[in-house]
DNA sequence: CAGGATCCTTTACGATACTG
DNA sequence: CAGTATCGTAAAGGATCCTG
């Protein structure tokens, strides 16, 4: 069985975001993309070392059909495909200076 | 084998944050926290209607040991244990903010 | 009332092989 | 190069029963 009546707390903005942002990866995906103007995938990979390829890729699919961010394919081969920050993406600047506020005054 | 090396990106604020506040109920609970002095368990579970038993007491001994959140035993009979934020937890209160913010922008 | 213990399902994440 | 497909593991989360 499901828990409780989910209408009271359905629509609360912080469950929207974690669906759009949370788990362990989209929002450093999109703190590099926010500062590198465009990235292709290989480039994100040596930015972010330790995320496995399949998972990188997912996220990046995710964050394009929410519109947080942009992809560009070229259309040459070998293939050459950008990404991009979206206008709704660089929104997350905040949310992210917010959280490296928060880890620095919580490790005073 | 583990994937790539983790020195590049491990000591970001992103991810320490992630680690304290990451996942779907802590930010949660923390709300309620801050804007209600103090709670008790059975208050909690009626203002998260759809969290499961096990993940409030859970959540709620994770946010204790990172010293977001304290714990009153009132030692009485029947037991009454209440719920606080700490001062570190209320600075969760600017990361909520944003996240609300980041929602409604986002569904503009 | 508060919470421990247990079992189970689901989701997140990762490694690797393969393709146009 | 930029993926897809597949398989496997680990972690998150939930239901239920039990106890002081």
């Amino acid at each position: 069985m499901k828990n409780k009546p989910i209408e009271v707390t359905a629509r609360c903005p912080i469950r929207t975001t974690l669906e759009l942002v949370g788990g362990k990866w989209k929002l450093i995906i999109l703190q590099q993309l926010i500062s590198h103007e465009e990235l292709r995938l290989s480039e994100l990979k040596i930015l972010i070392p330790d995320i496995s390829e399949k998972m990188l890729i997912q996220e990046l699919k995710t964050l394009k059909i929410s519109d947080l961010v942009n992809r560009i394919n070229y259309g040459e081969v070998p293939p050459r495909v950008g990404y991009r920050i979206t206008e709704k993406g660089r929104n997350a600047q905040f949310l992210i200076d917010e959280m490296v506020h928060f880890a620095r005054s919580y490790e005073e």
